[in-house]
DNA sequence: ATTAGCACTCAGAATGGTCGAGTGCCAGCG
DNA sequence: CGCTGGCACTCGACCATTCTGAGTGCTAAT
């Protein structure tokens, strides 16, 4: 069985590895760590540790990488929590504070962890289930075509084009609009479809074409927002630890622009707002992203919930990274669910 | 002078190494084009063309390689002005018909034109200057905060958060919505700040200083939208031609951060709607990004014009790359400028 | 003007040798 | 029983050297 002074090797190689991208030895262990043993020594908890597959050696004589086995226990057992320093809370502040929506608050919150961790943030708008609509806004784009944008009780706001096979003429869509208002106001946005559909009968008989076109077209823009929707920066990070993937990084490049994937792997990990997820490696065996892990936490917009996340090579400095999701993610609920 | 064959030689040698990265020598284009003469010949003519420094040897003894000027003159010269195949028409109709939104149809726009071309592909979201208000929305988000949402004449949608300084209640909401609306509708978004600041003392006094925030706010956004708004997609395709950057690509990927930077360039270009204009490498000597051509092309919305870009390493398929963005920039311009 | 021939150059691949970091194992020690 | 020093061994990284061949420029002949 491995001793505690063999997990405390294993979190020095951990480390070392992380920091130097160089396997390493029983000898530079016993330099940069006070151990207070020999070299020889090490090398027998080392053995030891590779017995458990939680080390390994690249070749036959060199030092020692943690395996995904590894890693995985130093996340668990062995990683110190910390806490992120207050250079970087105040630039998180400075940063996000100037976002004048929730579009550009997820994109400043993406650009943001990217930057903060070097590696690609991925942020999941959350889903618009409980929330109520406030108001609906028809606008002419001539050409029998017109703009339907829906706002939400919480800020939301989603648009939508239509395609009408009738002209509607400006009054005509000022009685839609104030029907359709005037059903809709306060309604579930799972509600929203149907409610308009039920006025195709109480409108002006011509428009009622128009109305139904509306409705299917609330319901898909509903739908579409079901198959949730990815917001990602930083992808050229990954190019600057391109060492770390063995063979190329295409394949985790094509991944990535996959976002089903990622999507959902993230869904899958289950990810809540009071801790950080951890999927390292070959723990989520999509065809690609083996030598990847993705960190993930949950952030909340007025009651909804949904996923900040983050994907680096799988020698990443989990502490520091999962220190800077959780800040951004506190940060996050706190100026999107304020109450 | 060169001669008409030189030319022809200078085409041979832009083709070759675009599509093999190898630089090309006599013998190669002696066999894989029918000149009709021997290597030697052509030797004479490349010696010719490396004084004109339109090719260049990366060293001694080894093949040719254009130079920016040489492929500047293949560009204004020698490229045959090519037409996308019929199914990347069809990729174009298929993959953008689908949008619903103006914000959706321009990210798949990107996306599309960085799929086709493997290049890094840009636009540039079109000003607001001649459009005209339809309509504005409060919503309040509680605690004091509120969002304020401005539609447009054309279909745009611009929101804004608002901290407020007192509480406002949903009945002063109500109040504010309809004076404004009453007031702006149908004016210029240039004119909006001050159209809303000669409310503030027409509304019940508790709700002149909301109304100046509201004021302040819509003319932050205006201003926030004339520093206009760059999207970008397929970054990571540079990646797969760093093989082209002689030194590294963290040069070139530092730049593309710095939209400042791509903004700039890209409006320099002056491109208009009815051609694609050009910058090849040093031509643009900005910081960066000597290793690489810009391509530039306007789009309308509206009557709004704007830019679509593509920016690849200077060995890059000008022909094709030509033709792509051209026929996306027109696709663009037919949806969303539909009279 | 074009060409064949030739001497020359030089980057890149192939080869071979050395170095040293790192290992496993073992015998001895507290 | 755990720790240690010592030792033989392995093998990648590094360096110098050589070899090869693609490609050139020049010149003399057509």
């Amino acid at each position: 069985m491995v001793s505690q002074r063999g997990l405390e090797v294993l979190r020095a190689i951990v480390q070392d590895y992380v920091s130097s991208r160089e396997p390493v030895g029983s000898k530079a262990i016993v330099d940069r760590h006070q151990f207070g043993v020999s070299a020889a020594t090490i090398r027998n908890d080392m053995a030891l540790l590779e017995e458990e597959e939680l080390i390994v050696a690249p070749h036959t004589s060199s030092g020692r990488v943690p395996t995904d086995k590894g890693y995985r226990l130093f996340v668990d057992h062995l990683a110190e929590v910390k806490h992120i320093s207050t250079a970087q809370k105040q630039a998180i502040d400075h940063f996000l504070d100037e976002s004048v929506d929730f579009d550009e608050l997820l994109g400043r919150t993406v650009r943001l962890l990217s930057q903060l961790t070097n590696q690609v943030a991925i942020v999941q708008y959350p889903t618009l289930g409980a929330t109520r609509v406030r108001h609906i806004e028809l606008v002419s784009l001539g050409n029998r075509r017109a703009l339907c944008i829906v706002i939400t009780d919480n800020g939301r706001v989603e648009q939508r084009l239509l395609d009408l096979d009738t002209d509607v003429s400006e009054a005509d869509l000022s009685e839609l609009r104030s029907s359709i208002n005037a059903q809709v106001a306060g309604k579930l946005l799972t509600e929203l479809a149907e409610s308009v559909v039920s006025l195709s009968t109480s409108v002006s008989p011509h428009l009622s074409s128009a109305t139904n076109h509306i409705a299917s077209a609330l319901s898909d823009s509903i739908q579409a927002n079901r198959q949730q929707k990815l917001v990602m920066a930083g992808t050229a990070n990954l190019v600057r630890t391109e060492e770390d993937f063995h063979g190329s990084i295409y394949p985790v490049l094509d991944a990535i622009e996959e976002q089903v994937i990622l999507l959902k792997l993230l869904t899958e990990m289950k990810a809540d707002a009071h801790e950080v997820a951890v999927s390292i490696g070959r723990e989520h065996s999509n065809s690609g992203l083996e030598q990847t892990s993705l960190l993930a936490t949950g952030y909340t917009s007025a009651g909804e919930s949904a996923t900040l996340g983050l994907l680096g090579p799988t020698r990443m400095d989990y502490s520091n990274n999962i220190a800077s999701i959780r800040a951004v993610a506190r940060y996050l609920t706190r100026v999107l669910d304020a109450q």
